[in-house]
DNA sequence: TAATTTACTGACCCGTGAGTCATTAGTCCG
DNA sequence: CGGACTAATGACTCACGGGTCAGTAAATTA
């Protein structure tokens, strides 16, 4: 095989014309396009761009992939599909109480994420499923769904148990997880235009401090105190 | 492809043609763009359907605004210019402890927020604002900057008094707006995809519920009961 | 090396949409 | 009523970009 003298800087494998790389091609492009239309929006991305960013011309991106809508949904399946079989795992190991295991869970999750490039899906989704139904379907079904049901079924255990006070579910779950998507989403819009106090969070300790601050508010008992527990009938 | 449902229903002036109306066509262009901008996308959106929802044929559009991009500055300073002067004063008459004043001061200005057509702006600029630098120094000047340091301050003088634990500021600030903003960007864009569990939530309810949860991880002594559901089953 | 296959290219086609402008028609006097 | 003024129109232009395909050259086989 041989090595594509990677130009190692970000975007554009560039270097080497016309090598046949029939089985590197999709997921370049892949990467290329998820890179560009979270950047400039599906709309206003030239898919010559894509094909160029991706080192290829336009008439190659056309072989692999029928149509731009075709692209884009292939970017957005691509990306969801690989976060959420890592995500079932992530807690089959998660042990002790619903507090802890939150919080290890969530900010390991999200700390991965957000370093990761299918933090940019979020705000694709966000622009573009209203142009595009059959996202709002898939997205719902294969990422709200089942994340939500997931991290509410935590915290209903733990309200059960007595760890947690009564508090709305659905809301509760709202207010842990809508800011760690708008926190990716950031990322890529205002976060993305340099400028004074447009990324001046750290994402890592926010993430950390936000989850921890919200279990405070969701503990019968102060964090402090909680030596034993007491149990509510 | 999306078949433009019909366009005679919601918006539309319609109706009488030619009227000569100059005044009142700037706000009605800015209203019908604001519309268009957030639902489809500014690149998606064609300069001929602002018109017609305006009522106006393409051409008055133009006379106007002098051009599309412009039209698109227009809609975020108008609506954007509008909130922020309804802000400041809004904190004028706040007394109490710093968590009645945050609980009163956010709930009220975000519940009326996200009922207002200026919620839609949160979406326009995150898409947009990458694609017109211009927009994100409005923006983060405007908007980002001095919210931000307004709920810091209240923040800030809860911890001075005792009142709130000594967490990171910056950090609570974002657990408190952050569901807010992705909220408002929610509602135009999963939200408004007709479908099962994605616009399950009540705004109204999740933003009483989010202010309350976070300012009880936040007070350095539990909050005693205070019957938060107002909800009849 | 020559013949064959096929990954890849980029000039080209053509529908689309931003922006223009000569024309039309409301409105306001005199 | 008639003339002047100007808000409003929509047919038109033209640059742009999605998608195509005849041709090119890298690999592979003989």
């Amino acid at each position: 095989m041989p090595a594509p003298l990677s130009s190692a800087l970000s975007p554009a494998y560039a270097a080497a014309p016309r090598q046949r790389r029939k089985d590197a091609r999709p997921l370049e492009l892949l990467e290329a396009a998820l890179a560009l239309f979270v950047e400039k929006g599906y709309a206003s991305t030239r898919s010559e761009e894509v094909a160029r960013r991706a080192g290829v011309s336009k008439g190659t991106l056309y072989l692999y992939y029928p149509s731009k809508e075709e692209l884009l949904k292939a970017v957005i399946t691509h990306y969801l599909s690989s976060k959420i079989a890592a995500t079932t795992e992530a807690l089959l190991d998660a042990q002790g109480s619903m507090a802890s295991v939150l919080r290890e869970v969530l900010v390991a999750w999200w700390q991965q994420v957000y370093t990761s490039p299918a933090c940019g899906t979020f705000k694709l989704v966000i622009t573009e499923v209203r142009n595009f139904p059959e996202l709002a379907a898939f997205y719902a079904r294969e990422v709200v769904e089942p994340g939500h049901a997931l991290v509410g079924m935590l915290l209903q255990r733990g309200i059960d148990s007595g760890e947690f006070r009564r508090v709305d579910v659905d809301s509760a779950v709202h207010s842990l997880l809508l800011p760690m998507v708008m926190l990716c989403t950031h990322k890529h819009s205002l976060g993305a235009c340099g400028g004074p106090g447009n990324q001046g969070l750290d994402a890592m300790k926010f993430i950390a401090d936000h989850v921890d601050l919200v279990l405070r508010g969701l503990v019968a008992v102060p964090i402090k105190s909680r030596a034993t527990h007491r149990r509510v009938p």
